[in-house]
DNA sequence: TTGAATTGCGCAAACGATTGTGCAACGCTC
DNA sequence: GAGCGTTGCACAATCGTTTGCGCAATTCAA
């Protein structure tokens, strides 16, 4: 490896020291004391170290101590928002633990994905992080990890059976739902991603239980969608609008999905929340801003990258052979200006109350592997 | 370094296979036949690393060929969607010329900046991407660099003298003007973000420029704004809309900061474009979408991202004694709905024109080193 | 048959940092 | 002065892969 001129190694340093290179490892590495290293050659070393501003080479260290400090991050998207953000809490809260981060954007395609997995593990990062992306299942590559600490993030896998951090897309689907309903809604659709991913296929299992709780209809015909696209949910939001009976509440089971379902009340001249009510997934800037300012389902992207991050560094720290551990962590509605309230107007007989998620409907859920 | 049951080393397949971890290595790296590997060990080789499934360590490669294979990228933020967008071409790329990407995030600090350089240099990465912080200016951490390769991107910087790869940021915001100008407007403010960062004080720039030009006031008083988020630029539109003379045009100098400037015209019941015309730089998806979809400057982010990728890799391959080469990429209006025309309707007289960026205005720009 | 050329490896050193152990020097006690 | 204990290092092996060079075995030509 090239040394530039502005980092010597130890062993340069350990030469016009006059010492060893055992003795300059010793004290960069915090541990004259424990070798005995006296106060006089300790400072010394200190001196010269910082008057040079060496840099430690980490690959040396990491090959010496079979640890490198660093974890690998697998995610679909980088792009996507949800990701990215994801990215950010975990890529901070690891520097804060003195890890580094191996990105890797797996295209939404598993091949990639399989590759991206070697190439960390070539790379021997002391743990992964990997948000698997939908179908299909990713489990093969997965047999490569072995004992390496790996933990899923947005998604759960059976086999094999790693530990993960979700967020309840489920439970979020049922509060979006009973939202509707309970502002007198009884046509509600949803406007999905990719048929077979995991928190498509959640909020979609989440919509059909309230509605079916209410008695009301939740077939296939109520569920339009095949990709994650603003123009996929375009003519998916077309469909439902222009064929069948028009719905009066659209979820949007994305972010990017609400932009297509608004494009195209907009092409069909129909006006939200006055024609139609809508609830999207996931927060982003502008959903509080657009014209209405929507009512959306909000993950906790902050406690989902903290949250992660601690089980892959516990795992790290202390591999177990107890069952793996699944957060599932709770969701949120934020209620702003994209749902019409239905209800017949009685005048001062029934205040009209503004009811956010239940705390106590959505404490974090310790899911037993199976 | 634990090896997982599924990664043999070198030495335990050569040890099964009879011949020694150097022809073991040979082979593995593509180099049977430079080292006159016979094409029968070669092939039991090959067939016994494809049954194990192993992985060379990339730490010990790295070390011995001093040379790691991967490049550090350190942007402001991970979630900023232009930075997003950014990292994804740059991994990407990256990854197609066998490269992987370790990822740090600044939090728009210097201080954490500099610990996230010394970081990627410790981790001896083969070269460099940096997004700086916009404020203070960045040049003591990067003189650790010595001779490792690093170029800038959405930065120029002349203290050191690095190559950059940056959007006409300037270009853009003369077009913006212009655009406005053009369809009647002559009281066009600006909404900024944080002053004193490279892109904010060029589009700043370029509207002074086009503004002068056309004889039309320009001074600081028609611009607001103190930092890059929504509530900043809500405060800032809020500021130029409420007192003095109300401009018919502003300028958004981000897309966070159209954000505020919609949400301000909301508040103060200001009709967009009808009372007051918006043009906002760097596309979203959201920003077609909304009410009106909103005319923007979109800068090239695939571009960028692999300008600068390819030509960090070209200096990794090749330094160069040279002058730092500075890549200015041209930038597009997109016009939408968000622009009012002002100028009076001369029925049958004047064609409308719908003029976009003349590309012979917006060749690369390659500017010397000062 | 002999000598030269070719083939196909294995050995050992390198990369840079870490760590167990041994040993020289010093100080203290009897 | 001799013996013991303490101090403060340096030496050498380790980590896993790569590569220059030497050498044994084989083949070919005279």
């Amino acid at each position: 490896m090239p040394q530039s001129p502005a980092s010597p190694s130890l062993k340069t340093l350990a030469a016009a020291l006059g010492v060893s290179v055992a003795t300059v490892s010793r004290v960069l590495s915090g541990q004259a004391e424990r070798y005995r290293i006296s106060v006089a050659t300790r400072n010394r070393v200190l001196e010269a170290a910082s008057a040079s501003g060496i840099v430690v080479d980490q690959l040396a260290r990491s090959l010496r101590l079979r640890r490198t400090l660093s974890i690998g991050l697998v995610i679909p998207d980088i792009s996507n928002p949800f990701f990215a953000q994801l990215a950010r809490q975990i890529e901070r809260h690891a520097r804060r633990h003195g890890y580094s981060v191996l990105i890797a954007d797996s295209e939404e395609d598993a091949e990639v994905e399989a590759q991206a997995i070697r190439l960390m593990l070539s790379r021997r990062v002391d743990g992964l992080i990997l948000a698997p992306v939908g179908t299909p299942a990713t489990s093969a590559p997965l047999r490569s990890l072995g004992a390496r600490p790996c933990v899923l993030v947005d998604r759960l896998l059976d086999d094999p059976p790693l530990p993960a951090v979700t967020s309840d897309h489920r439970r979020g689907a049922e509060i979006a739902t009973l939202h509707l309903i309970e502002r007198g809604h009884r046509r509600i659709a949803c406007v999905q991603g990719s048929p077979g991913t995991f928190a498509n296929d959640e909020r979609i299992a989440g919509w059909r239980t309230a509605m079916a709780a209410s008695g009301l209809p939740c077939g296939p015909e109520r569920v339009a969608g095949t990709g994650y696209s603003i123009d996929a949910a375009l003519a998916a939001a077309h469909a439902l609008l222009m064929r069948g009976e028009r719905p009066t509440g659209i979820l949007a089971l994305g972010n990017v999905l609400a932009l297509g379902v608004l494009q195209a009340a907009r092409d069909a001249r129909i006006s939200i929340p006055d024609d139609l009510s809508l609830v999207a997934f996931d927060d982003q800037l502008w959903a509080a801003v657009t014209s209405p300012p929507l009512t959306i389902i909000e993950q906790p992207i902050e406690a989902l990258g903290r949250e992660v991050l601690e089980l892959l560094l516990a795992r790290i720290a202390s591999p177990t052979g107890g069952p793996p551990t699944r957060n599932i962590l709770p969701v949120r509605l934020i209620e702003r200006g994209s749902v019409r309230d239905l209800r017949p107007k009685i005048p001062a007989l029934v205040p009209i109350s503004h009811r956010a998620a239940d705390p106590s409907d959505n404490a974090t859920r310790r899911v037993a592997a199976p």
